[in-house]
DNA sequence: CGCGCGATTGAGTAATTTCAAATCTAGTGG
DNA sequence: CCACTAGATTTGAAATTACTCAATCGCGCG
């Protein structure tokens, strides 16, 4: 199951035994059941998580308007964590919940700093890493800005077709920034 | 005037002059007039530039409306470039222009990446740069879903005051993704 | 002085939201 | 296996927000 992370990493560059192994030896597995947080509001933040194996959702919910903004989710290879708050060692601003039973691999900041200096591959493959989630942001706030509704929801079926019957509507609506009703109505033609 | 990178990079880490001089020789000097072209659509990309001076957006217009998306502004001490083009030594999907007259740093990526291993700090530089780029994206992608119009441009003049008096209100209109009608609208009131 | 660009204003329109109600579905306990 | 319930989805109608198009205004610059 660690191969996944390992693959996940040798995707930027390639690693021995030995350097994955004590890669590893800073990641502690956690287990959740679905609806369980993993991450709540106004708490702090002590780990960044890679997910082995179920589906979750990071969101944010507006006091005021009582709407929910999901941000993000993460599936099987994906990580997951209030970067801010994390990196800062600020409360959290966001809650993270499980939408599936998962299997995470949990690192603290300073094992991961400690990572980044014992080994320089390990603080390559988080700049990069950081670089393609900018420009994973950049074109979805592109999409988010120019796109219609319809758009959205059909750029997200062709970048994301194995999250469709993964994930409930309601949460790909918020995640699309729509209504789910609106979200319903695109797909009736 | 090189004493701008010099403090950006030492908001992360000190530096040696003699580890500064070593970074700030594999930069190229470079001036641009007003309505200059720094990167232009379907070229290639071959360097990320730091702004020493002057100010430019960067942006990309749709074909089909004929419509401009700025997802960028920079000025002195923020990095411009086409991070997708640069990194993956595509052709660039986008245009950046000068609002004004620029001084720029520029460099390749080549030197980017031996300047990486040459040296740990740069590369955490790199990091944290590219990490702190997330969660300024993260915070735009939420208030852009998020938010009305009013509370976008509010959150905006809170943010960046300093740009509202250099930059037509038009650009500032495209950036929240608004049209400039509906943005000379909200301060009537 | 007059040109041209940026900013403003008005009126009608299109996209999306909101609220309310109806429908569907999967999982649970009997 | 069935009835029941909570959650998810769909549908309809009214309301809202922001857009488009068109006209006008204001101002700096040659």
């Amino acid at each position: 199951m660690s191969q996944l992370l390992r693959h996940h990493i040798e995707m930027v560059t390639p690693l021995t035994d030995e350097e994955f192994n004590y890669i590893l030896s800073h990641f502690k597995a956690r287990k959740l059941k679905k609806h369980a947080y993993l991450i709540h509001e106004d708490e702090y933040v002590n780990y960044a998580y890679f997910v082995v194996k179920g589906c979750l959702k990071a969101f944010s919910s507006d006091s005021k308007s009582g709407k929910e903004f999901i941000y993000q989710f993460a599936i099987e290879g994906w990580w997951i964590t209030d970067q801010e708050a994390f990196f800062r060692g600020s409360k959290s601003t966001i809650n993270i919940d499980c939408i599936e039973n998962c299997e995470l691999l949990a690192i603290t900041l300073s094992d991961q700093e400690k990572l980044g200096k014992d080994l320089w591959k390990y603080e390559h493959f988080m700049q990069v890493k950081a670089n393609w989630g900018c420009i994973a942001l950049r074109k979805r706030l592109q999409m988010m800005i120019m796109g219609s509704a319809k758009e959205r929801y059909e750029q997200f079926i062709l970048q994301y077709p194995h999250l469709l019957d993964r994930i409930p509507k309601t949460f790909i609506a918020s995640y699309l920034g729509m209504s789910r009703e609106t979200l319903s109505r695109l797909y009736s033609f």
